[in-house]
RNA sequence: GCCCAGGUGGUGGAAUGGUAUACACGCUGGACUUAAAAUCCAAUGGCCGCAAGGUCGUGUGGGUUCGACUCCCACCCUGGGCACCA
């Protein structure tokens, strides 16, 4: 046979595949189901690299395998189109998006074709489609119906590069996630949605989902849900009073002063007259400094005394309530009650000042004296001292005991907050679904009847932002002005638009009925394929996409649309793949690695191989150019011992071997792993490069291969297995000189089987073990040999045993010594224990 | 500070408590070739030794065990998340 040339045969058999419709996903089948699905990519302008290759190989792969196990699998495709880039691109080139977006579409879907991915193609969507975002634009309908959408004018975290509002999610260290510019803080009309309602949901849910720990702790950690209790204080002398939120009443009779923040509306009305200039000073020095300077970690404590005392009902002190800027008016209830003897902040503070230092808890090291260093942090166990009614109590319980207490005065209350805010959902741009509402200067705001849906993104002249807080959409009179809905009364629409997020939060529920112009999914396609059983990506979207679409989910679950609490049940997160030189793949380094260049100089077999093998899924792995041949060489020593003639008695060597590396490799592909697999396969054709296999064995091997190189498994399989020769090739057409081929091939294409239509081969139970296993001669815990037993001997410990001592290795580290102890592990170590002199 | 993941050859990495370093890259030597590429074969953790062999060795220090990369305790380092969060 000839050498292997991937791309003589690769296009010959995606455009078979095609032709036959082999990844056609059927809505309902006797098989049970299996939904995998990739996190769909953002069209960039620059196509997608290796990196992003490394995901859709992966669930490739599972995609490909769980067909040959018998599952009827949805492995569908699609873009998640909106966003930035393509309107930026369009403020320079003034180049429609919609244009842009087509062409990168095109660009990607090509990039993804010519790797073989086994995608049902016919369920593509798109989210900048309007008969997608129909359905995006119902459901915040829906959320706004509800009561989980609402109008606010509130300080929100603004970009000024990218002039829009940014959601808490997107602002990482104060900065804007997407271009890295400092964030500032605007009053800006918005549409908020309600996330929050669903904090204790979202908590509960991702505890039983199959996600990585990282993931699942990232959203616990940023839904941040704290159980303390809210303590109210007289303020003495006056009928005020101020209420502190703390985790730590237990440590409460160690309190020794409080803290409000510069913004609390406490402070006129407290504070003494000969404090007033101080205090106004302090406030006014403050106001300039961000949020971020204010909590800058290391940063002096500053503050000034308002001279009021508060008192503290347990035990009738007073403590003075001081003003400092480390206190945030949005976090609590802006204010603090300093306990120094256990908090370090505290601590800091009243050593500033000079207050007094009460300890409350004894530390498992038993020490009760009063600090003398900083970095007393609070303990996680100890005893209650200095606490009249709780001394003695564990913290835990003396904690329980307070609150009670507490409640049961009428001086404090139970609260639970949360480090999770509403969701800022209203950008200033243009390329996003128009939010469907209507403003109405008799009925308010007005939802649009969900008939007139959807409501298309209009043309525009300009895309820039404006950035005054209104939307480029606004600027189009024609479009603004429109009649109220209810009183049919002049009125205007909104002209903000939905963050990139708002698509992707429900496209899994759309693949499963993708051309329903009816409704959002129909309930019986719904119900047979929710929820997605495998969702692979990247692990940046932890505390975005992932909470968001969990969100949506959970609304459309209580609406009845869907019929699972859950949409994603496993999570895999894949590894970055930075460039050789360890940074980053980026366009401005040039270090960018394309699909494309790898499919052109080795194959897409090549590529998937190396995406696989190159190490596990989660890790982040340097793209290593030169370590590609070594894939490349082993595809082509399979070619090479799947065209050597057959033999009919089949080698038992390869045979046992080959049995278990079907089970092998199946284990490995249903746990994530793709090198290890990859690495026996290797072994295997190590093994039988010198050998001859049956046609029975090769058929097998191919199957196995199949789900990671594709192409070359059909094309060994059409002509090795079948002994079909379509190999029609441009190539060979021309040595042919344009004969017999073609018309065979036609002929054949109605009776085409794929060899990705065979079933995973089942393994001979009897055929596993090796006639002779090795076993280890362990003395003192050192190997010192190792036996090679006869399989029906092996389990006779009185026969290795005489064995082990009758060898020369292991023979003379036992003569003449005392053995005191022999195990024996049967089939694989026997362990000697000796005296030692 | 808190939470999570991880530390194994020159490199990517493998190993249900049971022969550490599979598989691959790279380097080295050999075969083929006029030569090179490609391919094939062999070798490849450190130290000692001509060799047989010995010895140390999975971040550090302890522990459990006949036996520990794997389990337990303490610590160090790297990466990620949260954070003057009250």
């Amino acid at each position: 046979m000839k050498k292997y040339i991937p791309n003589q045969i690769e296009a010959k058999w995606q455009k078979k595949w095609k032709e036959n419709g082999i990844y056609k996903t059927p809505d309902s089948s006797p098989k049970p189901k299996k939904y995998i699905l990739d996190m769909f990519p953002y069209p960039s302008g620059d196509g997608l690299h290796v990196g992003h290759f490394k995901i859709y190989t992966s669930s490739d792969i599972l995609a490909r395998y769980f067909r040959m196990k018998g599952f009827n699998v949805l492995h569908p495709m699609g873009w998640d189109a909106f966003g930035l880039p393509a309107e930026n691109y369009a403020i320079k080139t003034n180049v429609h998006p919609t244009i842009t977006t087509a062409n990168n579409i095109n660009t990607i879907r090509n990039q993804m074709k010519i790797t073989g991915f086994s995608y049902d193609w016919d369920r593509e969507v798109n989210t900048t489609d309007p008969s997608y975002y129909k359905w995006t634009q119902w459901i915040f309908l829906k959320l706004f119906e509800k009561g989980l959408a609402y109008e606010d004018e509130a300080p929100i975290n603004w970009c000024p590069k990218d002039k829009t509002g940014l959601a808490n999610e997107e602002v990482v260290n104060g900065k804007c996630d997407r271009c890295g510019t400092q964030t500032e803080k605007k009053l800006v009309r918005q549409w908020i949605l309600k996330i929050t309602e669903y904090a204790d949901q979202l908590l509960e849910g991702v505890q039983n989902l199959d996600w990585p720990r990282s993931i699942k702790d990232m959203q616990i950690n940023w839904i941040g849900r704290k159980e303390g209790i809210n303590i109210t204080y007289k303020v003495r002398g006056s009928s005020e009073e101020v209420v502190c939120f703390t985790t730590r009443p237990d440590t409460n009779f160690g309190a020794t002063f409080i803290v409000i923040g510069p913004e609390h509306p406490l402070i006129t009305k407290i504070t003494q007259k000969e404090h007033l200039d101080e205090v106004k000073s302090y406030i006014a020095k403050t106001a300039n400094r961000s949020e971020e300077e204010r909590i800058a970690q290391g940063r002096a404590k500053t503050g000034v005394f308002t001279g009021s005392y508060a008192v503290n009902n347990l035990n009738g002190k007073e403590i003075p309530i001081w003003v400092s800027d480390f206190v945030l008016g949005n976090v609590g209830t802006g204010a603090v009650v300093g306990v120094p003897g256990h908090d370090k902040r505290d601590f800091e503070f009243a050593k500033e000042f000079g207050l007094p230092i009460i300890r409350v808890v004894v530390g498992r090291d038993g020490d009760a004296s009063a600090i003398t260093q900083a970095g007393q942090v609070q303990e996680e166990e100890g005893k209650m001292i200095n606490s009249e009614f709780l001394d003695g109590m564990d913290i835990h319980e003396a904690t329980v005991k307070i609150m009670d207490y507490l409640e049961e005065k009428g001086w404090g209350k139970r609260v639970t907050t949360y480090h999770l805010r509403d969701w800022i959902f209203s950008r200033q741009r243009y390329w996003g679904e128009p939010i469907p509402l209507i403003h109405c200067d008799e009925c308010g705001v007005v939802a649009i009847p969900e008939d007139q849906l959807p409501l298309e993104l209009p043309e525009v002249e300009k895309y820039e932002p404006t950035g005054t807080g209104e939307s480029p959409l606004a600027a189009i009179p024609d479009w603004v002005n429109t009649i109220c809905p209810k009183c049919e009364g002049p009125a205007k629409r909104e002209t903000n638009t939905m963050p990139q997020w708002a698509g992707s939060c429900w496209y899994y529920l759309r693949f499963i009925d993708p051309k329903n112009d009816k409704m959002l999914v129909d309930k019986e396609k719904e119900r047979y394929w929710m929820p997605v059983d495998w969702y692979i990506g990247g692990a940046e979207h932890a505390v975005l996409h992932l909470l968001y679409s969990r969100f949506w989910h959970k609304v459309l679950f209580d609406l009845g649309i869907t019929s699972t609490s859950e949409p994603f049940q496993k999570l895999s997160g894949v590894g970055l793949v930075l460039a050789s030189d360890g940074r980053k793949m980026s366009k401005s380094l040039g270090n960018v690695v394309t699909p494309n260049q790898i499919v052109d100089e080795y194959g897409a077999d090549t590529l998937r191989l190396y995406e696989g093998f190159m190490g596990p899924f989660e890790n982040t792995i340097s793209w290593d150019p030169a370590s590609i041949n070594g894939v490349y060489k082993f595809l082509t020593r399979v070619w090479e011992v799947m065209s050597k003639e057959e033999t009919e008695s089949p080698d038992n060597k390869v045979e046992i071997a080959l049995n278990r590396l079907g089970i092998k490799v199946g284990h490995d592909i249903e746990n994530m792993k793709f090198n290890t697999p990859i690495a026996a396969m290797m072994e295997f054709i190590n093994l039988s490069y010198h050998a001859l296999l049956t046609s029975e064995q090769k058929k097998k091997f191919l199957i196995i291969l199949a789900p990671f190189a594709p192409h070359m498994t059909e094309e060994l399989f059409q002509n090795v297995i079948l002994g079909r020769s379509e190999t029609t090739t441009p190539e060979s057409t021309k040595e042919d000189s344009g004969r017999a081929p073609i018309k065979l091939g036609l002929a054949r294409m109605t009776d085409f089987i794929s060899i990705h239509q065979q079933s995973w081969p089942e393994s001979d139970q009897n055929q596993l073990e090796e006639k002779e296993v090795s076993v280890a001669v362990q003395i003192n815990g050192k190997v010192r040999d190792v036996l090679l037993i006869q399989n029906d001997i092996m389990s006779d410990k009185k026969i290795v045993e005489k064995m082990a001592l009758e060898s020369q290795k292991a023979g003379k580290f036992l003569a003449g010594k005392s053995v005191k102890k022999i195990v024996y592990i049967p089939g694989k170590i026997i362990s000697f224990v000796i005296d030692v002199d």
